[in-house]
DNA sequence: CTTTTTGCAAATGATTTGCATTAAC
DNA sequence: GTTAATGCAAATCATTTGCAAAAAG
């Protein structure tokens, strides 16, 4: 993987046109993995001041609909996006923090992906396995041994 | 299991105080497995007319709080709750529909559950594994293949 | 009686929508 | 030149908050 990925050569190939709010918005999500809109809107701003955010909201919509980012969104939280595309990683999520981190499939090949063996569940035809650790993170885990409440 | 669950008893249990709105919630979330907060609503104002919206809220809250009710809401869509509780089941949820079914765990016992043996991953504490498995119920995916769109 | 629960109304806040303007191709 | 993107403003909508009134124990 290149050090500094050709973000314009992405959206070429995606179909979607080169401006600067989504290379802005590329690179803010490349920069910073699992950001909130919020702090992606920051972020764009600080290089491009005159973008809106409702444009910030259209392109992570454009992007992640052309498999660019992934759009993670955790029970009830506010909805967060990732550079890392394409595998079938999971997240752990602190409740305490907030923060996230991405987690390899525990068995390799995946065992959560397939619960049966041609893709199908009840009679649903799976397309996708979502899973969310829940639990508390290093720091806030010791600010949970050595106080009661973080 | 009775198939008339003693709902008062429950609440008392629970250190809740038994009201109608509360006696009706629960009832509501038994006869209705993974209904909205609006489903659940209107069941219960169905019942007790006066009830209102943040009632509803405020005891599918405490209920929640108090492990009689699991509150599910899978990635930016409404909450759900559900009266199943105490075991790790998991959800599959149709992305064309939004019908929900319950899924036992694939392996028994939960690999999903334990990524590693001492309940740690990346030095997070686990406490939960939330697995939500997306794909289209039956007949969602039967529209899907004899039309080109559900 | 005392504390919890409910009702009511208003606020919150992330996200969406509609349309005119602008920029990319 | 055409079509796709963006800016702008207002709307949506589930959910939360604050406080007074009512009910449970």
């Amino acid at each position: 993987m290149p050090s500094t990925p050709d973000y314009a050569d992405q959206l070429r190939r995606a179909d979607l046109r080169v401006t600067r709010p989504r290379l802005a918005v590329l690179e803010a999500v490349y920069a910073r993995p699992h950001a909130d809109t919020e702090t992606i809107f920051g972020a764009v701003r600080a290089v491009l001041p005159d973008v809106s955010r409702q444009a910030v909201y259209d392109v992570l919509a454009a992007l992640t609909t052309a498999g660019l980012v992934r759009k993670i969104q955790p029970s009830g939280s506010v909805a967060r996006y990732e550079s890392r595309v394409g595998d079938n990683h999971h997240h752990i999520v602190c409740r305490s923090c907030g923060v996230i981190a991405d987690v390899d499939c525990a068995a390799g090949d995946a065992p959560c992906l397939t619960p049966s063996d041609d893709g199908t569940l009840d009679g649903f035809v799976l397309d996708e396995a979502e899973v969310i650790y829940w639990g508390l993170c290093p720091d806030c885990s010791i600010s949970h041994v050595s106080r009661s409440q973080p």
